[in-house]
DNA sequence: TTGCTCCTCACGTCACGTGAGGTGGC
DNA sequence: TTGCTCCTCACGTCACGTGAGGTGGC
């Protein structure tokens, strides 16, 4: 009995694969201490727990959510061991609570970019029997010759 | 009548404000074709129309859904006068579809990962009457040793 | 010993950030 | 003329990408 718990270690490369990622993302993160290996051989390499590719999904999750690997690592900075344990769980309410937060701000911005997509497209249909077009000479439709109006701003975007 | 039509230019640090960015990135986006101004006066200042903020939002949004600048620029390359109307249109068509659904994946990634989030904390609240607690003795809780199953995935990141 | 994987520098890239030093006036 | 804004380099930064040259064997 070496170890109270057993668990399968990985090198960097098998874990690198678990994760979707590459060697140098994950020496990258260890550096700023987002994802540290579970420990070391005398020789130096790095053995991971199959359970960290948890934190390996959260930080991508976060990256997504627009956030920077310093800021990310400020909020999972749950493992502190002179934490209570009732501190602990607090500061874990906390995290999943922002991000949380996070995810539903991001998802009203991508409904209101989807309507705006589907407005835009519906204005793309009428164009298509108009006699008029984008171009230099009318401002590139800005506003429309037809109802005056302007253009909705995804396709005045793209005209 | 100087312009067959009237439309008020705005130098780059109007535009800049009216836009919510700065000079650099605005330059920067000239640089790579993204966003180039309408016109430069003979001492080289830029000037924007009022309309290219839509360009310019647009640009900010497909840099959200995780998109590069140079394929960006690949899909708003709508802009080309060689391009028939029938053609240009379809082009428009094409990169709002493709927009559209780079959102409704995005959408649904979100929404799963607030299912996770809602399972780790209803994880977390029965932690909290657990005389157990994550700490390097119990490989951090995994497996949880009142139900012996894995911890939702989002908990495990943070224990 | 031979492969394969791992190690640590260290320079390159993308999308800007931030001055330095000088010019424009839609 | 004086301010204020704009201009073009050009070096710095963040989050990695990509070798170079060498070592480990959970």
């Amino acid at each position: 009995m070496t170890q109270p718990t057993e668990m399968r270690l990985l090198k960097i490369g098998a874990f690198a694969e678990l994760a979707g990622t590459n060697l140098r993302t994950l020496r990258y993160y260890e550096e700023l201490g987002l994802l540290v290996p579970a420990r070391r051989s005398a020789g130096g390499l790095r053995f991971y727990r199959e359970t960290d590719v948890n934190r390996w999904r959260m930080v991508q999750t976060m990256r997504e959510l627009g956030l920077r690997l310093d800021r990310i690592a400020e909020l999972l900075a749950t493992h502190d061991a002179r934490l209570s344990r009732h501190d602990l769980q607090a500061r874990v309410r906390a995290a999943l609570a922002e991000q949380d937060r996070l995810c539903a701000e991001k998802e009203a911005r991508l409904a209101e970019q989807r309507r705006r997509i589907a407005e835009a497209l519906a204005k793309l249909s009428e164009c298509e029997s108009c006699r008029h077009g984008p171009s230099p000479e009318n401002n590139f439709c800005e506003p429309c010759a037809v109802d005056g109006k302007p253009l909705p701003p995804d396709l005045s975007a793209l005209y």
